[in-house]
DNA sequence: CATGAATGAGGGTTCATTCAT
DNA sequence: GATGAATGAACCCTCATTCAT
């Protein structure tokens, strides 16, 4: 592996285990056996590398959505479930990102803008699935202000139902996921038009967890 | 005022500006006007300061909802509403706190102990409000599953929406805090008997947020 | 008791267990249960404190070497293990004094001058003691330097004992104060003219460590 | 000469000068013209340094012996003689740590047992060393018990005729040396067989000091 | 590409000491 | 005699960052 990705890799491992404040560059370097003058190569600076995770976590995400998309039809309910573990594996595997998110985005402009573009799209996609599920049937019809407390309310399971685990002092694990996606079924399935939501297997997130 | 209030407050609010690992307890001597050592015969350390904090929250939350309990049939939509939005006061008078909630667990065992058994305490009542509202005939029956799933979304949307809010780069105000009781709304209404909840008219929030 | 002694008597507690170093005017403020303030109205600076406890031990000193003065003929091989035993228990009492002797005296120039007056003194005693031996026949003739090697061998083995089996991790009892008189004995023996020297008995050490 | 080393030697000398308390870190690399961080790059703490120069000091008394008993034999009363000096000269580049033994070991558990390792290792060179004068007829025939207290009496001597210097207000030098070493012979001489001690010329000492 | 010694500002914290009450 | 809040210098140590090699 390049020297650039290690960096990259070691830092979210690290971030993810002990914060980005408790994490030192130099911390980094030694944990993957470079001098802190090299790392300084590859970077400008510390910011730089959170800016570089954001970025292959934007490409991350969207790959793993774009394979979802071309096995399930979008707006289906399927497509649906599936996007939400997504999304959990995703949080996941950058737990360290949206749990500082805020004090993040507060010392770094450039990280915000990214961020905030990120999130729109995501916010316009899960509009324009839910346009999809009523255009198919799936999905009850309902008017503009409707729509958006709707796509509001899942966005906000999908984005903090971690958190919401973490804070709570649970597990991350297969059970605790699927729980996740109980609550999202929950906000979802009355707006559904007729056909039942099956119970969730968790066998897709199980392997992905470990 | 006395010295410790002055600490706990200028703490709060330059936390809630800039983080707290970027203020330091010199900044905050500084900004009261006092020594570095004066801050230190009143805590013995930044830890301390921030449960302090957390303290000084707790009793705050727990008087507020108090005040709620005692105007608010429990159970009632009102009461849920209300509730609501005094969580959204609270979370925004100390919302360093949510934010870096995770991180400011993982250093300090004690607090995470605090944290959790309030955290507990308050999916209790929203257990015990669901129950009462089942029991008087607002909220449709359900099993101990869905119940969970219920509680869990709820909680999820008070927690977060704040959250929600500060990431998808939306200024905290009347406006937004009213979406986010619509959010509220879309996740309960479909579980309650008839009534249809009356739109939040956001004057409750209106002058507490200045 | 009065306020100073408390002072006096936690002091010599604190930093025998702890060092001077390690333990502040406030942690002796604190363990008395008075105020800093009250402490500073008594002692005008830890120093002061420090140096108050040399008077206080050398009066102890004094007092006890009368003791021993009025009950054994000077000179006498009793005399000499009585007063032995009497320093063994003294560097024990005020342990932390000697354990830091150089560095308190080398920030202190006043307690410098008094304590080398106290120790020129008990050298002259020791040295007045053999003559008296030497004139009562018990000990052997010897010309003035080796008078003086004499008294310094057994000054040292009788200022140094305690550092002595504190520096060999070996804790101060009756056997191991035992043991230093015999270290003793061994110095004394061969310039005694004929009598031998009794074992130790222990029993005076005894008593006086607990 | 390497960073490293100049911060031990710099150590060392503001060490004897100061004692360790009043030597600070910053003391140390401001004396030597680097950052403070930079000292902290060499070394992670404070005690780090002084177990680095405990460590040094064991080489140094090692190599030193090892010269003596090339030269000397073993037993013998130059062997003694040369190894009492070299003490003293040991003593007095590492005055700092013999005058604060106790605290600096009741601060740190690793030195604690590094120092009373070696501290045993010379008690069982001079027990040694008396085995081999009995065995080739230079010292008296004694038992255990005497054997032990000669062994006692003849280390504490070396140990602490320095610390009894500096405590008695007298400088360290050739004279004051060579008095030490006439203490040791009061002690030793009457144990030996036949052989009358040389006065100690001192010149060995003599250009050691400077 | 890479090293690693070096920088220096700043962080949390302690403590001898003061002083108004 | 006594209180206790307050001071401020100093301490140990960290860390993002640089730069000669």
């Amino acid at each position: 592996m390049k020297t650039r990705d290690k960096i990259i890799n070691t830092a979210i491992q690290l971030f993810n285990e002990q914060g980005t404040k408790a994490v030192s560059t130099n911390h980094i370097a030694t944990a993957i056996g470079i001098s802190p003058g090299n790392l300084y190569y590859h970077f400008r600076n510390k910011e730089d590398i959170i800016r570089a995770i954001f970025v292959q976590m934007d490409e991350y995400g969207l790959e793993k959505y774009q394979i979802i998309l071309n096995k399930y039809q979008p707006g289906s309910i399927e497509a649906m479930e599936q996007t939400f573990i997504m999304i959990q594996e995703y949080n996941w595997r950058y737990r360290f990102f949206k749990r500082e998110l805020t004090a993040l985005i507060m010392n770094d402009p450039l990280l915000k803008e990214c961020f905030h573009s990120t999130n729109n799209q995501m916010l316009d996609m899960i509009r324009y699935t839910i346009d999809c599920g009523i255009a198919n049937g799936s999905i009850k019809a309902m008017n503009d202000i409707e729509k958006g407390s709707f796509a509001d309310a899942i966005w906000l399971v999908a984005l903090f139902w971690l958190n919401y685990l973490e804070v709570g002092g649970e597990e991350v694990n297969e059970y605790t996921l699927r729980r996740g996606n109980d609550v999202l079924r929950t906000v979802l399935q009355p707006y559904l038009t007729g056909e039942i939501l099956k119970n969730s297997t968790g066998t897709a997130v199980l392997h992905v967890f470990n």
